[in-house]
DNA sequence: TTCATAACTGTAATTATATACAGTATTTAT
DNA sequence: ATAAATACTGTATATAATTACAGTTATGAA
């Protein structure tokens, strides 16, 4: 139950951003003056139907009632990666937890587990989770997440051509991984834009 | 102007509590209901005194509009640490970030800027965030941040007792740090329970 | 074609909420 | 010693806010 319109998405969105600015959510009023509506009945039936939706709940008889539901207010934490499908996929997603906008510099899409010690030299540790970003372009010099044929890494990009990938990993021990995307299917994830470790 | 009273500090802390857990900020009323006020007026007085104490912000004829000011809705951020005063003094705070409850196991009461590579063993660089926790006893094999003579360092602790304290750097290229409780001034500012690093 | 969903306008009523004013008693600074 | 701040009770009211009911128009699916 989560395909939103995009009226319905807009509303969210807004939804979001003010508990975010405000500290509160917004009330029917509130929404209905952002969007031009002449009723507060039209911003009632949007949080109907996004309540219906699962995006979000509503306490009945309650000014500001508008509470984020889990699945849309947190931030997916992936762990192993099954082959073949979208990397956000359900059956990645180990937990999710709280978003924290202004912590990183740059937006978080999902956290990644670390697995394997690949990148020690650079301070990533097993069970480290990055945060990546999907949407920064990829750039030498950069962690980044691949998919080569299925299987999920992460590497520092070394070189990026036409013809040739270079993969570096970040410990002495490991050799860098060369790629042929014309012959390979590589697909770049995100680039980590954060790293969060928890001493337990 | 932040010197609260228990009454005061009780109120904040309720109203902190229901913004992290209901996701809005509670209603006069609520909080009457919830200390047994028997007016919602004592409420009102409670945070006119919140706000003029600079803790709090209240938006007028608002609903639920009790916004947590910056100082208060925070986790300082400690740079370099002047020496003598408290770790947690004004001039050492560098900035603060939006607190992130449910991301570390543990609770955060500031983030020390890491300064050198004594750490990098256990990937602890520099400029990363280290997220102390102060209540937390500390115990042999954790990572410390102690106080020597008025120097802030962060180390293992190796071992304690009451007339010996080791701290071991994890770098090769660097020694143990023996102190003798007895002779010089140690003090152990807190435990450290999480990393953060931002690649901007 | 007809029904469900989406995206609204318009009106209205109940109740939720902020907030002022008038007090009282206790504690804390000056 | 005295004023100011703290911590409330009690009452009252304007208005903020939820939310139901009755419609309209458009769109896509059965």
């Amino acid at each position: 139950m989560k395909n939103l319109t995009k009226r319905q998405t807009e509303i969210f969105n807004y939804i979001k951003d003010e508990i975010e600015n405000n500290g509160y959510p917004p009330t029917r009023s509130e929404i209905s003056k952002t969007f031009g509506f002449k009723s507060p009945n039209a911003a009632e039936d949007h949080l109907k139907a996004l309540k219906k939706k699962g995006v979000l709940d509503l306490a009945a008889g309650t000014s500001r009632g508008i509470t984020l539901s889990n699945q849309s207010s947190g931030i997916p934490v992936i762990g192993l990666v099954s082959a073949g499908g979208p990397i956000l996929a359900e059956e990645n997603i180990e937990k999710t937890i709280p978003n924290n906008p202004g912590i990183l510099s740059h937006g978080i899409d999902f956290y990644l587990k670390v697995k394997g010690d690949s990148m020690v030299d650079v301070g990533i540790f097993e069970n480290d989770l990055i945060a990546i970003n999907k949407n920064i372009p990829v750039k030498t010099g950069s962690i980044v997440v691949a998919r080569i044929n299925d299987e999920v890494t992460v590497k520092t990009l070394a070189k990026i051509s036409d013809s040739q990938v270079i993969l570096r990993p970040e410990n002495s021990s490991y050799s860098n991984i060369e790629v042929n995307p014309k012959k390979d299917n590589l697909i770049f994830e995100g680039t980590c834009v954060g790293l969060l470790r928890d001493f337990a």
